[in-house]
DNA sequence: CAAAAAAAGACTGTTTTCCGCCTTTTTACT
DNA sequence: AGTAAAAAGGCGGAAAACAGTCTTTTTTTG
């Protein structure tokens, strides 16, 4: 029984790429390839795939938007994001999305193969070469878990991130600069960071930021 | 006569779809891929082609450093650089460069085709998807002095998004406190943020950093 | 070689952040 | 009703960042 594969992606090359390295597994038959998320949709409609493989990064919906709206529409279909990013930024927000797999552009056939496979089995696959990263963030997250961030310093978090001073954060949520500032402070110890900078990269790694 | 043609490219995905995109065209041969840096240093050796299609973003030494080394080291080469971003901030650095060509890695057979010919007769070539970007950026940069950043500005960038400060910054790379300071006043103003929490978000969504 | 660009260093203000340590009010819970 | 947690407000001092202008040295390049 061969599984039935659909590829979602916005470059040619990319598409034209994975057909060949599919081409040579018998058991594995791509339907349908579309080149954006509208594409896609509509096709959806009259194919639905096992496994679909779906690029983070495309024009107007991108992946990671369109993953949960797609895996609630077909709970059945499985979902194998593709992504040159092997900077974790993006990694953590899709896992949270239940995707069932995680790919790098970067990868081979056989590594391909085995997690579309894998995923059309009902299991989940992360590409080894960021499998650790993965873990890493895992343990990140335990440790910071035990002190999550409350709703106002989320807030007070966006905005840093987005580069305003604490007068312009205090302005813009009207309350006083010593409040900001204490909130600041809290963020800092919570995270454990020690200023912006750090802060900043530990929240979007995090995905605690847009 | 045809034309040769070698490809480095750190994703085999990217191999493989260029493979078969210019399998099509007999007057363009294809003699060698790699898929990092250093191979593709090593096979330059023994094999020299007319055009070489360049990733910018490869692992150890990326495309946009190693453009001006090749060049130096095989003038009569020309370099086509490939690339996911349409950000123009690389663009206009590789052309600066002396690279030849610049595509996206959304382009069609055709756009491809059309890229190695024209450059192979010694003109250049700028994928339609961006023209008008470096068009734009060419005006701005005029106006403003926008600049890519230097190789001690990336240093100074990562250790600052790693949470260094000034001094810290200062005294891990044997220089003055001053000298940091004015390169990250300079770093603010070249990718036109205003703190450092900002240029950290930028950076680490442009991939400037790790 | 001369000119341009990059790298390094220097200084002075001003603003912002960072670090404590503290109080009051509101909300949530059980 | 009691208390725990969150939200808000407050202050002073030290450290760091930010803005502006400037000089020297080295490297690159036409």
């Amino acid at each position: 029984m061969s599984i039935k594969v659909c590829i979602a992606d916005d470059h040619p090359m990319v598409i034209n790429g994975l057909l060949n390295m599919l081409s040579i597994y018998s058991q594995i038959d791509v339907l349908a390839t579309y080149a954006n998320g509208e594409e896609l949709q509509q096709g959806l409609l009259s194919i639905e795939p096992d496994v679909l493989l779906l690029d983070i990064q495309m024009p107007g919906l991108a992946g990671d938007e369109l993953a949960p709206i797609l895996l609630k529409s077909y709970p059945l279909m499985k979902i194998v994001t593709l992504t040159n990013f092997d900077n974790a930024l993006y990694v953590n927000a899709m896992l949270q999305h239940g995707v069932q797999g995680y790919l790098l552009k970067t990868t081979d056939p056989e590594t391909l193969k085995n997690a579309i496979e894998i995923v059309a089995q009902g299991g989940k696959f992360t590409d080894p070469a960021i499998a650790d990263k993965v873990q890493q963030l895992h343990t990140m997250k335990k440790e910071i878990g035990f002190s999550p961030l409350t709703l106002r310093e989320k807030d007070i978090l966006q905005l840093v991130v987005n580069g305003a001073t604490t007068k312009e954060i205090a302005s813009a949520l009207h309350l006083s600069f010593y409040t900001v500032e204490n909130y600041r402070a809290k963020i800092l110890l919570k995270l454990d960071v020690k200023n912006m900078a750090e802060l900043t990269k530990k929240a979007l790694i995090l995905g605690l930021v847009k």
